[in-house]
RNA sequence: GGGCGGAUAGCUCAGUUGGUUAGAGCGCCUCUCUUACACAGAGGAGGUCGCAGGUUCGAGUCCUGUUCCGCCCACCA
């Protein structure tokens, strides 16, 4: 047989790279490859996937991985289905984190933002984004993913800012958007407002200071009060106690004394106060502290803000203005203890808000900032999941996104940062009014002047992200590709943005578009490392997707994250895994080399009638249907798998769980195809004629469909093997490429079609697994007794019924199971029970094997009385069960499978019993 | 305080209309370099599916309670 053409290890390294640009060239990513088909069909439903946007400055992460491998599976297996696939690809241009970077680097050439201006800043930001911004989707290209980069989309691109002033204005004009001072999360090192949502709170030692608050011409009568940040009693400006708490009934209504400072401020009531807690009685700092401003708005109380922009005491601090909130905490409460106003101090574990980008100390401030009124935006939204019009795949977070959309807060929009989109609102010098419009103004529009100045803020990055889907594809502008492919199909991607960017999207699509933006949210879970810890930097167990690809190759790593995880849940991912699976795409890689050699072997030998100048092999492809006709029982059994599996596949695909489907392919191809059928196929491809031709035809139709099934899985090794394959039958043996031909390329091949099952299916699948035990049997038996490897071992194995399946095999079984093919005898039944022989039962099949001098009759007869005591016990399993409620009330078919399963337990332990009998 | 998830083989995890002998990979033990593949092949050990109840002819799968681990939301100063 001559060698393949296959060489004979995979480089996934320059494969990867030569079949990526292949695709990409030959234009398979954008939705129109079919050239016979117009660009937008409309007979034809398109799928549609945006991309989450990764920041533009970002560098490929594991969770990048995930979502990217997930989407191309979807948008892969969409393809191959001849639906018109779009996956719109883009960046974000992620405000807070690019802006950081860059002053970052500016701080390392001693410059800050304030130096450079505004505009020169802006201008060095955007060389930064065209120095960086294409590293991103570099990588992301590595990983296979097929999406059309004609329609690449930022969302600071010129479109996306139009789609962004439109959104704004429409939301000012109807009164849903609204500027104005409010209590917000302040970021001191940011120097700007950030969302409640990019707040995170973590518990850290604390301590909590208790002191008094003296009550107004008396030097004896206090109410004692407990803090956590004493600083914040420069901002007091009551104090609230509970309205039943009798310890402090004197003290309502009359003031006490604001330490230090000496301002006198009321003591109020209020339910919200917690008698049990500290002394019972609560300062209130409605400049700061969320609850504390609730409670002013309730009193009417006077509101201070003792902190400026960096959180240092300002001028309402008095002696401790300029200070830092922490040194001025240290200092009021030494010039506390030295006015004798302290009494005492115990350690406390704190809830501490920081922010996310930053991580410094978040400080609730009032500021005036630009907000969305979300409430009727976030009404529609949970209609629409409420009515099944977007589903969330898992459901249970369905609930959650319930949960946050009912006790939702309006959003804060303005961030006091330079990189992004500005607030289209001018501001008029003269009239004082304010103007929200979608080109610059040259005027004020109520009083004409020319003096107007434009706000200075931007917008927060998820502003813009909530418009993607829409945005990308040309949205306000009634563009084709807005009308043909919004709303999108899927909008895949972790659960932990599912507030920051799912919910405002479905908010913001309904809102604009008065559409869902999508059908289907599928939420992947995070990764972690095997520990199931988080991956981060500063535990150093970062695994770096690229240092994964450049060793195990990317199918490797992709198939990984698809199969053997769940929506919803986290992964944690092992290296080990990967390189399990990295030996898959070797082995299909052998496997392919085998069929493709077989073929080869074909075409050297005459096999059959020649005349038609191929190898003479049947013009159309052979029919499962034609068993037992045609093929041998392992062809039938092999093409019966299939057809289950790819059943089995479609109902997976289409319940979104990809995962496992990928898993039931691994196994069949596996441990089916490659340890059961390639191995007989090399017997029959020996024997030749006929059975050597339709081996070919199911080793080459079994090859060809599970590269289909896993090409959404593992793109490229697929695509280089079946181009092989193509490659190979076209030349070789054209009679056995696939009905209807071979597609331009595995990316755009069709899908393997479902089939309904036929009873033939059953019965090959029963034959051969009979094939299989009788196979294992002998095997098991050998290693037992270790008998030699290369030692073929005569044999009798008597059949009964199953004689005809057993002769057809018996090559089969003699090569598999290493028996003496000219010493194995296959006999319907047998007059006496040979001596010295070594006997196995494998259902209705008797096995005996003279390995004379291995026989020890002790050990033979226990083998068989465990042998038929797990039958027996069987039996009886089976007998008490069909006789109680279980034959009534099951579905039947279930009852006769078990009745089946009875009858074979009998006929075994009847078998065994006579051996027993025998061998006495 | 409210909600959610996990708990299945030594390890990491699959197991979605409940179907009766629970799977994989890795690891472990025994053998084999047999011309697709040692990134492999053959055989093997290993689990009363966290615990306690319940529904059902039948429960890893559904319900209730409970323990431990993790996450999200809320933020009693």
């Amino acid at each position: 047989m001559p060698i393949s053409t296959l060489p004979k290890a995979y480089d996934f390294k320059s494969t990867e790279k030569r079949i990526y640009a292949w695709w990409e060239q030959n234009g398979y990513f954008k939705p129109s490859n079919d050239p016979n088909r117009p660009e937008f069909d409309p007979n034809r439903k398109p799928f549609v996937i945006s991309i989450p946007p990764p920041n533009v400055t970002g560098e490929l992460h594991l969770g990048h991985a995930m979502f990217v491998s997930m989407e191309d599976l979807m948008i892969r297996y969409q393809r191959m289905k001849g639906v018109p696939a779009l996956w719109v690809p883009g960046s974000d241009h992620a405000g807070i984190a690019t802006q950081l970077q860059v002053e970052k680097s500016l701080a390392n050439e001693g410059l800050t933002r304030e130096q450079l201006g505004r505009e020169e800043f802006l201008r060095r930001t955007w060389a930064w984004k065209e120095k960086f911004g294409g590293i991103i989707t570099g990588q992301i290209r590595r990983l296979g993913a097929s999406c059309d980069w004609g329609r690449e989309r930022f969302t600071l691109d010129e479109g996306l800012s139009r789609a962004v002033r439109e959104a704004f204005v429409r939301l000012y004009e109807k009164g849903l958007i609204y500027r104005g001072p409010r209590l917000i999360n302040w970021s001191p090192g940011l120097k700007t407002a950030v969302s409640d949502l990019e707040v995170e709170y973590f518990e850290e030692p604390g301590t909590l200071y208790y002191f008094k608050y003296m009550l107004a011409g008396s030097d004896k009568a206090f109410i004692p009060v407990a803090t956590t940040r004493p600083e914040t009693i420069l901002g007091d400006t009551a104090v609230a106690v509970h309205p039943e708490d009798a310890r402090y009934k004197e003290f309502v209504g009359k003031k006490v004394i604001v330490p230090i400072l000496g301002r006198g401020i009321p003591v109020i009531t209020d339910e919200y106060v917690d008698r049990e807690f500290g002394g019972g009685a609560l300062k209130i700092t409605p400049g700061h502290d969320p609850n504390d401003y609730a409670i002013s708005l309730r009193h009417a109380l006077p509101v201070i803000s003792m902190l400026d922009e960096a959180a240092r005491v300002n001028a309402n601090g008095g002696p401790y203005a300029g200070q830092d909130r922490f040194t001025a905490r240290v200092n009021l409460w030494e010039d506390m203890r030295t006015a004798g106003l302290v009494i005492k101090e115990e350690p406390y574990t704190l809830n501490i808000p920081r922010t996310q980008r930053g991580g410094e100390i978040v400080e609730p401030m009032i500021s005036t900032q630009w907000f969305v009124r979300i409430a009727p935006l976030a009404q529609a939204a949970l209609e629409a999941v409420r009515d099944g019009r977007i589903r969330i795949i898992p459901e249970r977070f369905s609930k959650v996104y319930f949960n946050w959309l009912e006790n939702i807060e309006d959003w804060c929009i303005s961030r006091q940062l330079w990189w992004g989109h500005r607030i289209p609102v001018w501001y008029c010098q003269q009239c004082a009014e304010m103007t929200a419009a979608r080109e610059d103004p040259i005027s004020c529009s109520h009083c004409g002047s020319a003096d107007i100045v434009q706000d200075p803020d931007v917008l927060d990055t998820w502003f813009s992200a909530g418009l993607w889907p829409f945005s990308t594809l040309g949205w306000p502008e009634e563009t084709p590709d807005y009308r043909y492919f919004y709303p999108t199909s899927v909008m895949e991607t972790g659960y932990d943005i599912l507030f920051f960017w799912v919910a405002r999207m479905i908010m913001f699509g309904l809102e604009f578009t008065g559409e869902i933006p999508f059908h289907t949210v599928y939420l992947h879970g995070l990764i972690r490392d095997e520990n199931s810890r988080k991956m981060s930097k500063s535990y150093g167990n970062v695994i770096d997707p690229l240092l994964v690809m450049d060793e195990l190759g990317t199918d490797a790593l992709r198939f990984t994250l698809l199969v053997g995880s769940t929506p919803g849940n986290d992964t944690n991912l092992s290296i080990k895994k990967v390189e399990a699976n990295r030996n898959f795409a070797n082995k299909a890689w052998n496997a392919a080399r085998f069929v493709i050699a077989s073929l080869q072997g074909i075409g050297d030998q005459p096999i059959g009638d020649q005349r038609s100048g191929n190898s003479g092999l049947p013009a159309q492809p052979l029919t499962p249907n034609s068993y037992p006709l045609n093929l041998t029982l392992a062809d039938s059994w092999i093409q019966a798998r299939l057809r289950s599996l790819v059943r089995d596949a479609e109902r997976l695909f289409q319940g979104y769980q990809p995962g496992e489907a990928g898993r039931q392919v691994y196994e069949f191809f596996w441990s089916e195809f490659a340890d059961w059928y390639i191995e007989i196929a090399k017997l029959q491809l020996a024997e030749g004629g006929q059975v050597g031709t339709t081996t070919v035809h199911t080793l080459v139709h079994v090859l060809d469909a599970c590269l289909r099934l896993l090409h959404p899985f593992t793109p490229f090794v697929t695509e280089e093997i079946w181009g092989h394959l193509k490659g190979a039958v076209t030349e070789i043996a054209p009679g056995l490429s696939p009905a209807g031909g071979w597609e331009e390329a595995l990316i755009v091949a069709r899908w393997p079609e479902p089939t309904p099952a036929d009873a033939w299916e059953t019965r090959a699948v029963a034959d051969f697994t009979l094939v299989m035990d009788v196979v294992r049997a002998i095997r098991n038996l050998r290693a037992e007794k270790n008998v030699p490897p290369r030692r073929r071992i005569p044999a009798v194995l008597v059949g009964g019924e199953r004689t005809p399946i057993l002769r057809q095999q018996g090559a089969a079984i003699a090569t598999l199971a290493k028996l003496e093919i000219d010493h194995l005898a296959i006999i319907e039944a047998l007059q006496d029970k040979p001596e010295g022989h070594i006997a196995l039962v494998v259902g209705p099949v008797e096995i005996y094997l003279p390995l004379a001098e291995l026989v020890d009759t002790a050990e033979q007869r226990a083998r068989l009385e465990k042998d038929l005591g797990e039958a027996e016990s069987q039996i009886q399993r089976l007998e008490a069960l069909l006789a109680g409620p279980f034959a009534e009330k099951a579905p039947p078919p279930l009852v006769e499978k078990e009745r089946e399963k009875l009858a074979g337990y009998r006929e075994t332990a009847d078998k065994l019993r006579a051996q027993l009998a025998d061998k006495v």
